[in-house]
DNA sequence: TTGGTATATCGGGAAAAGTCGATATATTTG
DNA sequence: CAAATATATCGACTTTTCCCGATATACCAA
């Protein structure tokens, strides 16, 4: 099994957080709209502000987060847009119910 | 959200494979049939002699996943059971689809 | 009570994760 | 191309986790 991965994802609290908040971009990252709308996602720097942590943990923390399937990113010019991908948490709620 | 811990208890190989092996008592722990029987779960040292751990670690492990509510202990005489709690899987399960 | 067995707890060394500042890379703009 | 901006990666340090051996505790049996 390497769901390992999957669960220390979820074993911090800035991690927890971010997908919190990205589950209402809208209310959680208003800036994002005068930037680019909410298309393709939330951009590193909105995160950052928001989380208090420095861009180099923030851009880690994405990215572990990304590699466990819980966000998407997207390149779009200078910025990287992450957004939740909500079938990896459906997944993850059928797993635990059926393999766990 | 103090959820962290339970997602820690899940971060680990060796307490994956004892919940998992648990689902199973007869299957995975034969030998505590000669020994008590399964009402009550199975018993530290059957679960060490299969997870090839040291038995100071494999009660730390076990009392990690009972803090997370993941399995349940009963004292008998001088041995301790553990059997797993499936409703802290079904909650989990629903808690992830609704608030992660 | 003495010894034997099962489990829990304690102390520690090694590995992994958390987090930072500095630097590298990519992209846009002048 | 050079400068500016956004993000990623690197190196280091601290904290946490992993896992062990040794010791303590609980219970049982003679």
């Amino acid at each position: 099994m390497e769901n390992i991965e999957i669960f220390k994802a979820l074993s911090n609290k800035s991690r927890l957080q971010m997908l919190e908040w990205l589950k209402e971009p809208e209310i959680n990252f208003p800036d994002q709209l005068q930037h680019a709308g909410f298309e393709h996602g939330v951009c590193v720097g909105q995160i950052q502000a928001k989380a208090g942590l420095t861009q180099s943990t923030v851009s880690e923390y994405l990215s572990i987060l990304q590699r466990a399937g819980f966000i998407e990113a997207k390149r779009v010019g200078q910025w990287t847009y992450y957004k939740r991908n909500e079938g990896a948490f459906e997944a993850l709620s059928k797993l635990i119910q059926s393999n766990l």
